[in-house]
DNA sequence: CTGAAAGCGCTTACAG
DNA sequence: CTGAAAGCGCTTACAG
C-alpha cells in the first residue's frame, strides 16, 4: 500500500507539485478554486505529508524533545512527570507536534542527547526540567542554539526562556497556616538539594520561620523517594523536642512520613500535622487525606509547551510566571495538642 | 553554526558522498583504510546524520510510537506506564531509536494517530497497550501494515506480534495463598471490564474460587482510580457477610481500599487482608505495606521494545510469554481472625 | 574497491 | 496565478 504523495495529487489535479504544496500549506500562489480542488483530492485519497521530507526541506521536525533524568523507580512513582507530560502533549498534539521522550542516566548523557537531537534535527526544541544551580545544560543549549524552555526558576536560566512558579510564596503560605494553627516546631523534608527549586524552598522556609519567630527551621535533605522520606520522618520524630508539623517537598515522601508516624504510634493530625507538596490523587488516597500545596501540573506543562512553540516560531520569549501553588487544607493538619 | 553533512566529510576525505555513507553504515564498498579515515573525520567534526534525510531515503524513521489512552489524572497516578516507558526507552535508546509519545482521548483519536504516524512515516512501528476484546485497533494496524507489538494477551492479537504475561496463573496463586491462610470469603476489585486482561483475571478468579470450593467469587468492576477502589471497598465491607480478603487489580485501588478499611475501623490484616496487583513502591509506602503480585515492568517494556525492533527488522515474531507475576507477601495479609 | 547519479517527498525561490 | 527546477542530506543501485 503505497502512501500518496503530492505528486499523486498533482497528477490528479493536473497541476504542478509546487501548486499542491502551496495549496496544502495555505500559502498564496494558487487560485481559490484550485486550492479547493487540491484539498478535496488530498482529503479523498487520504494524503498525509511525509514528515521526513518536510523536515528535510522545511527545516522543521515538528517534534519537541523531553529528556528525563531520573531512575525508572522514581520516575514511575511520582505523578508529577506523567501529569506534566500529558499537559505538554495536549498542547503539542493540538498543533500536530510530536513529543520525543528520552530517559537519561546522568547529566553527560542528557547533554549528549541534546547534541544528538540537534545534529539529527530530530526535534525543533526541548523542554528542560529539574533546573540546577549553575546548570551545565543551560550553556550547552545556548551554544547549540537549540530552542529551549526551562521549566523552573526564577533565575539561573541564562538566556533561555522559562516558565516558573513562585514556590517561595507557596511555602510561606504553608508555614503561616501551620503557625496560625498554633505550631511552633515545624520541620521540613526537602527534595534533592542540588535542584534550584529545592534551594528556593529551603530559603523561603528559613525566612518564613524566622519572620514568624520560630526558633528553629530544620530541613532534612532527601531524594523524593518514600524510603528516604520515611527515614527522615522517623529521625525527626525520635528527637527530644520533636516537631509538631512537617512540610514535605513531594507527595510520595509525605505519604511515607504518614506511615512512619503511624508506626511510631503518633496520630496524624493529633500528634503530627503533615503538609505535602503537589496535590496529586495520592494525597486523597490515604487516611487521613493530606493537606497539600496544590497546582495544576498539566496546565503548567501546557504553558511550557506553548512557550516553546513560540520560541521555535522565533518569538522573543522571556520568563513566564505560572500560577502560584496554593494550600489545600485537608485532614492531615490541625492544631497541635 | 551549520551542521556538518556527509558532503563535508567527503570533501575532507577526498572521496564521494556514497563512500562516506558506506563507511559510516558499515557497508561493504570501501577499503578498510578509507573507512577508518572517514570515521576519524566524522568523529572529529562531530558529524551526526540528519534523521530526516535518512528517513527520506532509507525509509526508516528510527522512531517508535506509543499512544496512551488515559486521562491525565489516571496516567499520572499509576506507576505502571512510567515504568513501562522507562523500560521501553532503555531498550530503544541503546539502538538509537527515539520514542514518540502521544496521549489520546478515545479509540477514534488513537486510530487517527496511527494513521497519521503511518502517513507521515514518523514512526517505524508502534506498541499497543490495554488490549481489548475485539479491539478495533488490531485490524487497523494490520491493514496499514504498520509494524506493531501488542503488550497483552494471550490471544485477540490478530496477526500482530505480542508480549504477554500469565495473569491468570498469578491471580490463581494469590487466591490459593489466601485460602491457605484460611480465608473463605474473598472478593475482588477489578479494573476496566472492557480490557482483555481484566476479563482474563476475572475468569481466573472465578475458576480458582470454584476449584478451591469457595461458594462466592464477587468481582466489582472499577476503573483503577482510588475513588472507585475506595467506594467498592466500602460497599463490600458494609455487606452482611463481608469478605475477609480482597484482591485488587492495581496498587492505587488497593491503597484506597486500605484507607477505606481504616475509616470503617477495620484492622488490616486482622479484619481484612489485602492483595495488590503491581508491586510498585507505593505498596511499601503505606502501613502496613501491601502484599502484591509483583512483576518487573521495565523488563516487560524492554521485552516489548525488543520484539518491536525485530518486527521492524522484518523478523517473524509471534507471541512471547513474559515472566509470570509472582506473589510478594507483606504486612497486609494474615489469617482471618 | 570507488565514483557519479538518481531518487526519497517535500518546500521555495525563480521565471513566465 | 502557475509551472519547471533546484535543493534539503542522505541511501543505493549502477557503472567503471
Amino acid at each position: 500500500m503505497k502512501r500518496p504523495t503530492i505528486a499523486d495529487i498533482a497528477r490528479r489535479a493536473g497541476v504542478s507539485k509546487g501548486a499542491v504544496s502551496y495549496a496544502l500549506n495555505g500559502q498564496p500562489g494558487v487560485s481559490e478554486a484550485t486550492r479547493q480542488r487540491i484539498l478535496a483530492i488530498a482529503e479523498e485519497i487520504g494524503f498525509t505529508p511525509n514528515s521526513a521530507a518536510r523536515a528535510l526541506s522545511g527545516a522543521t521536525a515538528n517534534a519537541v524533545g523531553l529528556a528525563l533524568r531520573r531512575p525508572a523507580r522514581i520516575l514511575g512513582l511520582e505523578p508529577f512527570f506523567m501529569e506534566l507530560i500529558s499537559g505538554v502533549e495536549a498542547e503539542l498534539s493540538a498543533r500536530s507536534y510530536a513529543l520525543t521522550l528520552q530517559v537519561v542516566a546522568d547529566p553527560e548523557a542528557e547533554i549528549a542527547v541534546y547534541r544528538r537531537w540537534w545534529g539529527e534535527r530530530r526535534v525543533d526544541g526541548v523542554l528542560l526540567c529539574d533546573l540546577r544551580i549553575d546548570d551545565r545544560r543551560v550553556p550547552v543549549l545556548e551554544q547549540l542554539q537549540l530552542p529551549a524552555v526551562v521549566i523552573g526558576g526564577p533565575g539561573h536560566t541564562g538566556g533561555l526562556a522559562s516558565v516558573w512558579a513562585d514556590d517561595a510564596a507557596a511555602l510561606a503560605e504553608a508555614v503561616e497556616y501551620l503557625v496560625a494553627l498554633g505550631h511552633r516546631r515545624i520541620a521540613r523534608v526537602g527534595g534533592l538539594p542540588e535542584l534550584l527549586h529545592t534551594e528556593i524552598r529551603t530559603r523561603a522556609f528559613t525566612d518564613a520561620c524566622a519572620r514568624l519567630g520560630l526558633s528553629e527551621a530544620v530541613t532534612v535533605a532527601c531524594d523524593y523517594t518514600g524510603e528516604q522520606g520515611g527515614r527522615a520522618t522517623r529521625r525527626l520524630l525520635s528527637a527530644a523536642r520533636r516537631p509538631t508539623a512537617i512540610v514535605y517537598d513531594n507527595d510520595v515522601m509525605a505519604i511515607a512520613g504518614l506511615a512512619a508516624a503511624h508506626e511510631l504510634g503518633l496520630a496524624v493530625p493529633g500528634d503530627l500535622s503533615i503538609v505535602a507538596w503537589d496535590d496529586s490523587p495520592l494525597c486523597r488516597l490515604v487516611h487521613p487525606s493530606l493537606t497539600a500545596l496544590g497546582r495544576d501540573i498539566p496546565a503548567y506543562g501546557a504553558h511550557a509547551a506553548r512557550a516553546l512553540l513560540a520560541v521555535i516560531a522565533g518569538d522573543q520569549v522571556g520568563a513566564y510566571q505560572h500560577d502560584t501553588p496554593h494550600l489545600k487544607p485537608r485532614g492531615s493538619t490541625a492544631p497541635p495538642r
